[in-house]
DNA sequence: ATAGTGCATGAAGTG
DNA sequence: ACTTCATGCACTATT
């Protein structure tokens, strides 16, 4: 792609000839299967626009563009309008509703607006329309390109890809030969044989039904200046061979060409893929055609057995080609995704400097559970079948392969039966990826060394993916470049292949593409390229301030250790940055910046900006709806505030630093994010301990009973500093379930309290042995009644209220429960309190020590947390070990220890 | 508990 | 409707 630029100096628009913009606006576009162009928008950075080339020079900037068919005016310009237009093969655009209802003929369709011949054996030529038109020697391609190992183009001496525009109808060709270039140039010849209407859907070029080009009357002319050009009228043409796409080609090695160097560079050998095409045309299997017409795959050329095709003699030593396999059994059957797609620099690489031949055999794109521990690389059938030896016992064979270091990796090449098939597996393969060092997403080849049949592999890892929508990708994968800028290569552990020029290999996306309907959140994460991972490189604070709560979310405020939290069950979106001032008066306000005046504007405090703002968009202050209205806040206001904000940011950046791990490392970071994707960010202070990642939800580095406990549940026990998640969770949690207990129990004293002044005067008849007033019976029965329950609840459970001061009492009172309201409330208190001074918290306390103050019975002495632990370990640890999952035993376990322990082992088991 | 193994399942692709 | 293949899962072996 931005070789392309680079070598078009002049807009492909023979008519036009604008010189070309700055190749940096190229480098970020990519042809479309469909013919134009896409190019990332300079503005948003994120969308795309359609254009075709001519566009990209002079309807860029408007974006605007008429269909075709009825003349509608259609915005082009930004991805949201993406989906209401389509872009045809023939130039131009279609509005949606042409496209749901097409009609004959374009607005103005009597002539083809651009027509785009296609090469013989689907690759693509562009060019200067004039060059091709009756009577004009073609000049001499001066480079031919690659485009996504499918697309060739041709550079032009003047660097003008060749396109041809407003073929009148009844111009007609059925041959399109190649002729010698004088001049010394080098000649192309080509010859396409005439396609039937049914030999349309092998053409690898998009064929719209709308288009005028396939209407029965567009025919259109590709000039044979060796031919009688009366012959031209006589022989009609496939209105297929007229249907043609545009598309860019390029270098696919990713690196610019140079314009000035490629045009001296002798272009196309006579045996280039334009001869071979022919005999792959007629050698093609129709499964072959209809793959090649299904992805837009041209003919690439052979190498090795069929060596034709030179890259390193044609100039084209980078070109990563798929090739087509080499002879094996059923080498027809491969999908086009397996055919090898190394370069002769790396065949030259793994040959050595032998005489040897390398076959390229095949290639296949890691799956997860390629690159897996499992160790297993399932093999694509036919591969397997066409070039491993055969096998007939599901145990297959040893196998030894050898990469490109000339290292022997022996693997056992087996097959399972699967549905009245066979599934061809790898197996042992997990040293190898680990050697190599390879993930999901790369690929391994494999290919052959002539003579002596020595299978060897290579391996090609992922270039830099991009997450784009489905569309993109696809456009990407079937026919696109794009420019080594675009997808620069940051790892540095490359391959041999991305020595050479790195480019994200069609199988890649074909991975991506493949599995991103399917794949699940976790899987989906394998996606996340570097370039995301850069941008995830936010730091925590930078992205609480850019997320706010949803806007219908409404948050239930949770107290902990004096701070309200208010906890949102919906997701958070992503807001514009914003500022948030107060007044004297207390209200507050929130400001926000033009992105294109960048004056800042006053807004509702409760608004949420998504994405750009503009004082357009100023809905709420008519006067500052516009750029050029004046800003509300003095330039010393605003200073000052820029200058309070950003100090505050600073102060929570090192707050935040002070507060983090000293040395985050990459894989903390790493668990961090993890733990961010599962929701279960927060507490990024925990230090470090060993690694472990023993529960599926915790970090590593947990310190938390699960994670450092041995399987044999020997070893330490909860640390009580730990900072954990669980740990965190589990306090909260306990904080709030006291502090509910506490207002239901204050609720129930009350209800008690109303209870009492109706049973005054009453005679309360004497149930027990126990001497107490009868409100203490009734208080008691009452609560005797809440005790069994709970207890009959939490049967098998620990009782988060239970207390042993009161089991102790009640066994002194010769098994009969002795409870008070009062001292039920204070047992209901005590955990909490004596958790808080654990803690070293005083607030929540102080604030008990008040509402208890009405307390007649004394306060239980709170355990140390020096406490020994059960001496019955073994019961203790199976306790432990039931704590699973950590959600549901998140309380209890905050019950054991914020009680200090004080409850036995034996006594929690009891419970 | 963890690792390894073999089969089953289902999504995606294809005819 | 069929095939392919990525992956899940149950079962077994090993630590």
């Amino acid at each position: 792609m931005a070789g392309m630029a680079a070598a078009a100096a002049r807009c492909m628009n023979a008519a036009c000839g604008a010189p070309a913009p700055g190749v940096g606006e190229w480098r970020k576009g990519w042809p479309l299967r469909s013919g134009g162009f896409a190019v990332l928008c300079d503005k948003c950075g994120l969308a795309f626009e359609q254009l075709v080339f001519c566009d990209i020079f002079h309807q860029k900037e408007s974006g605007w563009r008429d269909c075709s068919f009825c003349g509608k005016r259609l915005h082009c310009g930004c991805v949201a309008s993406k989906n209401s237009f389509d872009l045809l093969d023939s130039g131009g655009v279609q509005c949606v509703n042409c496209m749901k209802n097409p009609g004959p003929q374009p607005v103005s369709c009597q002539v083809a607006p651009k027509l785009f011949l296609p090469p013989p054996n689907n690759q693509r030529l562009f060019g200067k329309s004039d060059e091709l038109l009756p009577g004009r020697p073609l000049e001499s391609p001066s480079l031919m390109l690659d485009s996504r190992s499918d697309d060739i183009a041709i550079i032009t001496k003047s660097n003008h890809p060749f396109m041809v525009k407003n073929l009148e109808i009844g111009q007609s060709s059925n041959i399109l030969r190649q002729k010698e270039i004088e001049n010394g140039a080098r000649q192309i010849k080509w010859e396409q044989p005439t396609l039937s209407i049914g030999d349309m859907g092998r053409m690898p070029f998009l064929i719209r039904p709308q288009s005028a080009l396939e209407s029965p009357q567009s025919q259109c002319t590709r000039r044979d200046d060796n031919r009688d050009p009366t012959a031209d009228s006589t022989t009609s043409e496939s209105i297929s061979e007229a249907g043609l796409s545009m598309s860019l080609g390029i270098a696919n090695n990713g690196n610019k060409m140079e314009a000035t160097s490629t045009m001296e560079r002798p272009m196309v050998s006579p045996t280039t893929p334009f001869s071979e095409g022919r005999e792959l045309a007629t050698t093609l299997s129709p499964f072959q055609h209809a793959q090649r017409a299904r992805h837009f795959l041209t003919r690439p050329p052979r190498v090795a057995e069929g060596a034709a095709f030179d890259p390193m003699r044609d100039g084209f030593p980078h070109l990563r080609v798929a090739r087509p396999p080499a002879e094996g059994r059923g080498r027809n059957q491969l999908l086009p995704r397996y055919w090898p797609r190394i370069t002769d620099q790396e065949l030259q690489q793994i040959s050595g400097d032998s005489n040897s031949t390398i076959v390229p055999l095949f290639e296949k794109v890691l799956s997860a559970s390629d690159a897996g521990r499992i160790g297993r690389l399932v093999l694509p059938k036919a591969c397997a079948e066409a070039y491993f030896p055969p096998i007939s016992q599901p145990e297959g064979r040893p196998l030894t392969i050898q990469d490109a270091k000339g290292k022997e990796w022996h693997f056992q090449f087996r097959f399972w039966p699967n549905n009245n098939s066979r599934m061809y597996v790898l197996e042992g393969v997990t040293p190898c990826i680990q050697s190599l060092q390879l993930q999901a997403g790369d690929t391994v080849t494999f290919s052959r060394i002539e003579p002596g049949g020595k299978l060897v592999m290579g391996f090609r890892k992922a270039t830099n993916t991009v997450s784009l929508p489905d569309s993109q990708i696809s456009a990407i994968a079937t026919g696109s470049l794009l420019g080594d800028s675009f997808f620069s290569n940051t790892n540095e552990n490359l391959s041999i292949a991305d020595r050479f020029g790195g480019r994200p290999d069609e199988g890649s996306f074909q991975f991506l593409h493949k599995r991103s309907r399917s794949i699940g959140s976790k899987s989906r994460r394998l996606l996340m390229d570097n370039e995301e991972a850069l941008e995830l490189k936010l730091s925590w604070e930078e992205a609480q301030e850019l997320l706010r709560p949803a806007p219908s979310a409404k948050p239930t405020v949770v107290m902990i250790e004096d701070y309200e939290f208010e906890e949102y069950d919906e997701p958070p979106v992503f807001a514009k940055r914003s500022i948030f001032t107060s007044r004297s008066t207390g209200e507050q306000d929130q400001w926000i910046q033009c992105d294109d005046c960048s004056k800042w504007r006053r807004l509702p405090l409760n608004v949420i900006i998504a994405s750009k703002w503009r004082c357009a968009d100023n809905t709420w202050d008519p006067k500052s709806c516009s750029c050029s209205a004046p800003e509300e806040l003095a330039h010393k206001e605003l200073q000052s505030i820029l200058q309070q904000y950003e100090e505050i940011r600073r102060r929570k950046s090192n707050y935040f630093l002070k507060q983090s791990i000293p040395e985050m490392d990459a894989s903390s970071l790493d668990a961090l994010a993890t733990a961010a994707v599962f929701g279960e960010v927060g507490n990024q202070g925990a230090a470090s301990v060993a690694t472990t990642t023993k529960h599926p939800r915790h970090r590593p580095g947990c310190t938390c009973i699960v994670c450092i406990q041995p399987p044999s549940g020997k070893g330490p026990k909860h640390n009580p500093a730990c900072t954990c998640n669980v740990c965190m969770t589990v306090r909260r949690r306990f904080k709030t379930l006291m502090m509910r207990k506490k207002q239901r129990q204050s609720e129930r004293e009350e209800a008690e309290a109303s209870k009492r002044i109706a049973w005054v005067g009453r005679d309360e008849p004497e149930g027990s042995n126990l001497s107490r007033s009868p409100q203490t019976v009734d208080t008691a029965r009452d609560c005797d009644v809440i005790m069994f329950d709970k207890a009959d609840a939490n049967k098998g459970h620990i009782d988060l209220n239970f207390h042993p001061a009161s089991r102790e009492e009640e066994q002194q009172h010769g098994g009969q429960p002795r409870v008070s309201m009062v001292s039920l409330l204070e047992v209901a208190n005590r955990p909490l309190e004596s958790y808080m001074k654990q803690n070293g918290l005083v607030s929540l306390a102080a604030e008990q020590g008040s509402s208890s103050g009405t307390a007649t019975v004394p306060s239980q002495p709170a355990p140390m947390e020096s406490e020994e632990r059960p001496s019955d370990e073994g019961r203790a640890v199976a306790v432990e070990q039931e704590r699973e999952p950590v959600d549901n035993m998140a309380v209890d376990e905050a019950a054991c220890e914020n009680q200090g322990n004080a409850a036995s082992a034996s006594d929690i088991a009891a419970t």
